[in-house]
DNA sequence: TTATTTTTATGTTTTACAGCACAAAGGTAC
DNA sequence: GTACCTTTGTGCTGTAAAACATAAAAATAA
């Protein structure tokens, strides 16, 4: 219960809507536990009940399309709700989630999270404005992933990356060790094709890799790829 | 000012926020007006000021890219609000908008709107709701749009237009005409592309075309080469 | 009406990228 | 340790779709 009360101190935007009762509430319906690496947190298809929130950690949320490719539609980051989504429309998931480091994440029963919202205007317009937020970055990444050329996806990519997880202590390095695969996913494109496309960027002095680290030397390059397309 | 009462009953998950000063307030800020077939209503870079709603007619939403390509990111159908994104998360506006027929569009200032979600939490939930249900669509299509092939993004925008539109009378037509080029911009492909792919559409007997008139003969047959890609 | 622009239609060429195939390196399990 | 599987890396081939080129038809303007 301790450990409940720590992570509930890290949602302010909860916390501070709940009266005692409630509080008590979300302590007692709170699950809070550790998902190992590549383990899956909900799938497609299952039946939203819960509003995760990620507490450490890194999270991807993907959707697995036509003849076995996946893409990579948003990633979560420390301390971020996520998950309510489909709860709050009333659909069953329509994407997948699965860990990209050992991440401990909270889950809130949502029908505890509605009941909050329709007395809380301010919970509310908290999530309104998450949402529209998420609702502008998906229409910017179907128009990039669909009409930039593959270098022009990949950087687009590596900014994406740097813009959710930040950079190591020497401001340059990703704070995220995705496979080559993963690039793929986020950036719509086979495997091959990202594994090559990261090794011309090498070569052009933009990037440096060692294993999974991705390193950035020359970001307003990368930009300009990017926007180009 | 009669106009205006008769469209504010159109509204009424806004309507029935309002407290009587509010709707005083409403009616007075409110501004109606005619937009021409292929006018613009907003464009990517504009400061949102209001929230619109479509009380007639039909409206485009979209993202001009690289390369002079233009990719539409969703219809408006009456009666529906829209362009509260931007304003909600605190942006510019990051699409345009345009009207693909003759349509009547209410404004109301933002800023109200903003104070009227902050104090009624059923209109906060509204909000969430239909943000909620965009950013499903969105994320769908990012990947409809990035994975199928030609044909499939082809099915999948006519499946989208009847969903958006629906039909005529006779239960088959699409009840919304766009253009050729139209339809590429819907399904991200060249204008040449979605001519020669309805063409076959229609040598398949899945569609009959008869000027921008689309009818559909065999939807089963279409859900199919959607799905399949 | 006639003139002019826009939209639709089709054929040809080019190319970006997927789809293999295979090998080396790096992890993980036993 | 050895075996096995996953990830990374590179070359080759095929093809889906863009790019380009015209031309006819339709819409719009004069």
């Amino acid at each position: 219960m301790k450990r409940k009360e720590e992570v509930l101190a890290k949602l302010p935007d909860l916390d501070s809507a709940l009266t005692p009762d409630e509080r008590e509430q979300v302590l007692d319906e709170m699950t809070v536990r550790l998902y190992r690496k590549n383990e899956f947190i909900y799938s497609e298809g299952d039946v939203p009940s819960h509003m995760l929130c990620l507490i450490s950690g890194k999270v991807k949320i993907y959707k697995d399309g036509v003849g076995g490719r996946t893409q990579i539609v948003r990633v979560v980051n420390a301390v971020e709700y996520f998950g309510y989504r489909a709860a709050f429309s009333d659909e069953n998931y329509v994407t997948s989630a699965a860990a990209f480091e050992p991440s401990v994440i909270a889950s809130i029963p949502i029908n505890l999270i509605r009941r909050l919202v329709l007395r809380n205007p301010q919970l509310g317009w908290f999530f309104i404005r998450r949402l529209a937020v998420a609702l502008g970055k998906s229409d910017a990444r179907t128009v990039g992933l669909t009409q930039k050329h593959i270098r022009g996806r990949l950087a687009e990519s590596i900014l994406f990356l740097k813009e959710s997880y930040g950079k190591e202590e020497d401001g340059q390095t990703l704070n995220v060790y995705p496979t080559r695969e993963d690039m793929a996913n986020l950036s719509n494109m086979t495997t091959s094709n990202a594994i090559r496309t990261l090794s011309t960027f090498v070569q052009e002095g933009l990037i440096t890799l060692d294993g999974r680290k991705i390193t950035i030397l020359d970001e307003a390059a990368l930009q300009k790829i990017s926007k180009m397309g």
